[in-house]
DNA sequence: CCGGATCCTCGGTGATACTG
DNA sequence: CAGTATCACCGAGGATCCGG
């Protein structure tokens, strides 16, 4: 079932934290990791969605993840090509991912001039922070990105793409950390215009309080 | 209150996990993380914690956190010197290393021919892996590791050293993985001498249940 | 076009020696 | 005790090339 580290220079302790590190502590392992968290991807996709990975490294990473039974390499047909997806035990490092970005969001605070916001990076943010609250259901763009979340029954779904009969859209840029940090409020949000909104107005609010960092 | 990234290498993404990453992401930094989770420590604790580490990088990594703001360097007097100690931000880190230790440990089989067992790794292995059982306290031997675990009231504490009144004095080797794996039974394990006990033996199926792997 | 492999450079890591 | 200094090396970064 599992098989070599994925590091070859070794800690040198027998306990399970290090072997973990050793698994998918290298560089570029954990975010190949967020990514298909949210669904089975490609080569390609996961290139477009880790822009600044070298192919090399890219392709090292697969192929350590996969012999230690974290990633799977699966071959389609129709239309051909390759999917890789996370096995069990890789899919057991959802919470703890989802924990690290939550952890890691409470540092953030300006995006450097080079930085970017991926669909998937919005996607697990999204799961990272969310609280259960009352149901209802959100489309939101930022810059060109569209995802859509919906929570009934209090749990949440998130995914990319339009939700044509949203409670609410809400179009922003990269100032909706400042809301999410409560650093400003929603009215105040709208007010400056950093935040546009089509449909239930109301619901911005509780959006906020659903995914508050 | 946080400062900058410990990599410089940046992965060019506005991200919560990607601020993670480049948080305690590089070589080391989770390691000291976790034996900073089990006490303040004295920078030579550190490297005799961790005896693959260089001296230069563990300088570097403990700078580097610090300047991060999950690490914060004291001095003390009487007796003089300089302890390193996680910041409030630095130890909410602990639940996810926990999941970390508890998940890497799911992949551990034999211990390598240069692996070895510190006090911190293994403090850290019984907290990762503790479920609320029944209340007990316990002594543990482990090659020249000595350390003691009491579960009162349903919490766990785990300290370094000896307990004189441990409900359970349990001496082991490595052989203690494939019990507490659930590969062979207490009795079987009693039976091979892989474990010797003194005080109240039944208790060591409790044990063994309250830190299953 | 997809899924990589190859080559080269550079900087972080590792090992050791040394110091206030 | 708590680091700094030096240097060899190897993995990451970046560009290009290749096979189906």
């Amino acid at each position: 079932m599992y098989f070599t580290a994925v590091s070859k220079r070794a800690y040198g302790q027998f306990c399970g934290i290090v072997r973990a590190v050793e698994l998918i502590g290298e560089r570029w392992a954990l975010l190949i990791i967020r990514d298909l968290l949210v669904k089975p991807k490609r080569y390609s996709d996961l290139r477009q969605g880790l822009p600044r990975i070298p192919t090399n490294i890219l392709a090292a990473r697969l192929k350590e993840l996969a012999s230690a039974g974290i990633v799977r390499r699966r071959l389609l047909s129709r239309p051909s090509g390759v999917v890789y997806e996370l096995s069990e035990y890789g899919r057991e490092l959802e919470d703890i991912v989802l924990r690290l970005g939550r952890w890691g969001a409470k540092s953030l605070t300006e995006p450097g001039r080079e930085d970017i916001v991926t669909v998937d990076s919005l996607i697990m943010a999204l799961r990272s922070n969310f609280r259960a609250g009352r149901d209802a259901s959100y489309e939101l763009h930022l810059g060109d990105i569209v995802i859509n979340a919906s929570i009934r029954g209090g749990r949440l779904e998130v995914a990319e793409g339009t939700l044509p009969d949203a409670d609410l859209v809400i179009e922003t840029g990269t100032a909706i950390m400042t809301l999410m940090a409560g650093d400003v409020t929603p009215a105040k949000a709208i007010e400056s215009g950093s935040v546009r909104l089509a449909g239930n107005v109301d619901l911005l609010s509780r959006f906020v309080d659903t995914f508050r960092i």
